[in-house]
DNA sequence: CATGAATGAGCATTCATTCAT
DNA sequence: TATGAATGAATGCTCATTCAT
C-alpha cells in the first residue's frame, strides 16, 4: 500500500513537474499574456483538462512556478549564508548567490523578472510572502549590522532592502533582456562583485 | 478667423486631454488589462469612437500616457541639473528630482511602474528613445564623473546606472504600492537624499 | 432669379454628379461593401456631410447610380431600336446594344455586374421598376414575335426574356472578370452578334 | 474501440453538419451579411465557440456549404452524363439536372444563387476550382460536339458555356425568387426541356 | 486519473450617420 | 449649402474552464 502510494505520487508529481516545466519554456519564450493553457498542455504532452488537476487556474500554474523556484532560491541562500556573520560579507555573498541564480536558471528568472510586477493578482498569494521572506534577509541583514555598529545607521534598513534588491534586480533585468537579443553580454559575476562592494563602500559606519 | 481656429484646437486638445487624464485614472485603479476603451470613454465623457479620433488603439492611449510623461520628466530633469556640474551633486539631484516626479505624478507613476515592464509591445515605441534618454542622464554623468577622477573607475557606467535606477525605481514602487494600501509612508524626499548618499559615498573614488 | 435659380441647379448637379461619378470609381474598385462613404467623399472632393445632402444613405448612392445609368441605356436601347421591326433583328441589335454599354461604361457595368444582384434591399427600390422596363423589351419583342409567326410558340416569352438576358449577363461578367485580371480579352462585339444568331437560329420557326 | 471511434466520428460529423443546415437555414432567410454566426449557433444548437471547433471563420462556413454541395451537384451530374454520348443530348440532360438540382436544394441554391458572385473573397478558394469543373461539362462537351461535326464551329465553347450557363442561372434565379415571394412558378423541368431545345436547335450544325 | 469536445463570456474597433457651426 | 467632429450601435472571434466519458 505505502509502496503503491508512494509511486502514485511519484507518477503525479512527474506529471506536474512535466506541466511546471513546459510552463517555463512557454512563458518564457511568449510572456504570460500571450501563452494559452493548450500550447502548456501541448508542450507538456497532456490534456487541457489534465492541466486543471494540477492547478487551480492559469494564475495559479504562474504562481506555483513562483512559489516553487523561491523555494529552491532560498534554500540555497541560506545554505551559502551559514557560515557568514560579518553583515558586509553576507550582502555581497546574497548578491553574488542571487545574480548566480538568475545566471542558472535562466528561463525562470526570466518570466520572474518579465511576469511578476505586472499582476496586481500575484500579490496576494502566497509568493509575496516566499518573496518578502528571501528579501527579509537583507533586511535582517542590514539590521543586525547596524545593531553591531558596522552599518551607517541613519538609514531604514527597508528602503535599504529596497535599494539593494532594486538595483540587483534592473542588472538581472538587463542581464536577461540582452540574452533575449542574442547581444554579447557581460559577466554577471563581475557585476555582483562591484554592485556588492559599492554598496558594502556605502553602508559601511565611517 | 486665427481666433476661431485657435479656439478649435484648444478644444480638439482639451478633448484629447480629457481622455488621457481619464486613462490614467481608469489605468491606475485597474490596470491596463483590466481597462476597458468604453470605461475610458466614460470617464472621461466622450463616445468610444471619439478615442479613435486621438489614438490609434488602445495600447497607442498608454504609449502616448508614457511618451507625454517622459518628456515633462526629462524637461524638469534637465531643468533642475542645468547648473549642477558637480556628479556626485548631479547624482543626488537627479535621485531627488526623479522621487519628487513620482510623488508630484502619482497615478501616472503607478501605471508606468506597473505597466512598462510588461509589455513587449511597448518596447518597439517612442517610448523606450525617450526612457532611455532620461535614464542616460546617469550613465553620462558617471561617464564624466570616472573621467573627471571623482568616480572609481573600476565599475561600468552601465552597471551603475542600472543599479542607480533600480534601486531608485525599487523605493519608488514600494512608496506607491504603499499608498495603494493607504498605509503609512515614508517621507520620500528624506529616501532621496539617503539613497543619493550612499551611492555617493559607495562611487567616491577614495 | 430664374437665372440663379438655373445657376444654383447647375452647380448643385454638379457636386451631386462629382460624388456619383466618385462612387462609380470607388464603388468599381473596391465594392459596395469594401468602401468607405468617406472613401467616396474624399474621391469627390466634398465633407462626409455633404454626400448626405444629396443621397438618403449609402445604399442610396449605389441605388441612383443604378438608376440614372439603367435611364441612359434604356434611352440608347430606344433610340437603337426604333427603326427596327423584325423581331429576330429585334434581338440581336437588343444584345448588341447592350454588349456595347457594357464595353462603354465599363466601371459602372462592373458596379452593376457585381453588386445588383447581391443585396435584396435594391430589390425593393426602382431599380427593379426601370430594370424590368429594360427586360421587357426582350418580352415584348418576343410576344409580338410570337404573334406574328416568326418565333416559335411553345415558350414562354418570359423564359426567353430570362435566358436571353442570362446568357448575355454572364458573358458580359465573364469580359468584366476577365478586363479586371488584365488578362487579354475576347472581341464583345464579335460575341454579341454570335449570340444573337444562336438565339435567332433556336427561336426561329421552323 | 473501432466501434467508439466510429460513434465519435459520427457524432462530431453530426455536429458538423447540425451547422452546415443551420447555417443554410439561417443564410437563405437573411443573406450572409445579414446573419450573425450566434445566429447560426443559436439555430445549430451548439456554442458561438463551437462552430470554431469546426469552420475557420463565418467565410468558412459559406465556402465549405458551396464546396459540398458542388460535389455532391457534380457526383449526380456525372452520373446523369456516364451514359449519354451525343453532345446536344448530353446539353439538354446538364440544363434538365441542374434546374432538378436547384429545385431538390433550394435553400442551398438560393443562397449560392445570391450569394456566390458577390465576394471576391470566395473567387480565391476551392469553391471555383469545382465550379469551374461544373461549367466545364459543358464546354467539353461543346468542343467535342465541334470536333465531331454536331455543333458549329463559328462560336468559342468557351462562350457557349458562358450563355448556356447564364441562360439557366437566370432561370433558376428567377425560379427561386418566385418561390421566395410566393407566387405560383412555372415548371422547372418543362423549362429545361425548352431551354435545351433552344440551344441545341441554334447550335446544330445546319 | 486523464481526456478533449464543448462552452460562452468578454471586448476592441469600424464606419454610416448626425448636427452644431 | 457645406462642413467634419462626434457619435454609438453592432459583432466576429478567442481561450480559460468545465464535465461527460
Amino acid at each position: 500500500m505505502a509502496r503503491q502510494k508512494q509511486m502514485t505520487e511519484r507518477k503525479t508529481d512527474n506529471k506536474r513537474r512535466k506541466i511546471l516545466l513546459a510552463a517555463i519554456n512557454v512563458f518564457s519564450s511568449k510572456g504570460f499574456h500571450g501563452s494559452k493553457v493548450s500550447d502548456i498542455a501541448k508542450e507538456a504532452g497532456v490534456a487541457d483538462g489534465t492541466i486543471y488537476l494540477y492547478f487551480k487556474n492559469k494564475d495559479d500554474i504562474l504562481i506555483q512556478l513562483f512559489d516553487e523556484s523561491l523555494k529552491v532560491m532560498l534554500g540555497n541562500m541560506h545554505q551559502a549564508l551559514i557560515e557568514k556573520k560579518d553583515p558586509l560579507e553576507r550582502i555581497k555573498v546574497f548578491i553574488l548567490m542571487h545574480l548566480d541564480s538568475v545566471e542558472k536558471y535562466q528561463s525562470v528568472a526570466e518570466v520572474m523578472q518579465l511576469e511578476l510586477r505586472q499582476s496586481h493578482k500575484f500579490m496576494k498569494e502566497n509568493v509575496p510572502k516566499r518573496f518578502g521572506e528571501y528579501l527579509n534577509i537583507i533586511g535582517d541583514t542590514v539590521r543586525s549590522g547596524q545593531e553591531a555598529g558596522i552599518i551607517r545607521k541613519d538609514v531604514h534598513p527597508a528602503m535599504i532592502k529596497s535599494a539593494i534588491w532594486g538595483a540587483m534586480d534592473e542588472i538581472a533585468l538587463n542581464w536577461v533582456l540582452t540574452k533575449q537579443r542574442k547581444k554579447k553580454t557581460y559577466d554577471l559575476e563581475d557585476c555582483a562583485e562591484k554592485l556588492a562592494n559599492i554598496f558594502v563602500m556605502g553602508l559601511e559606519k565611517s
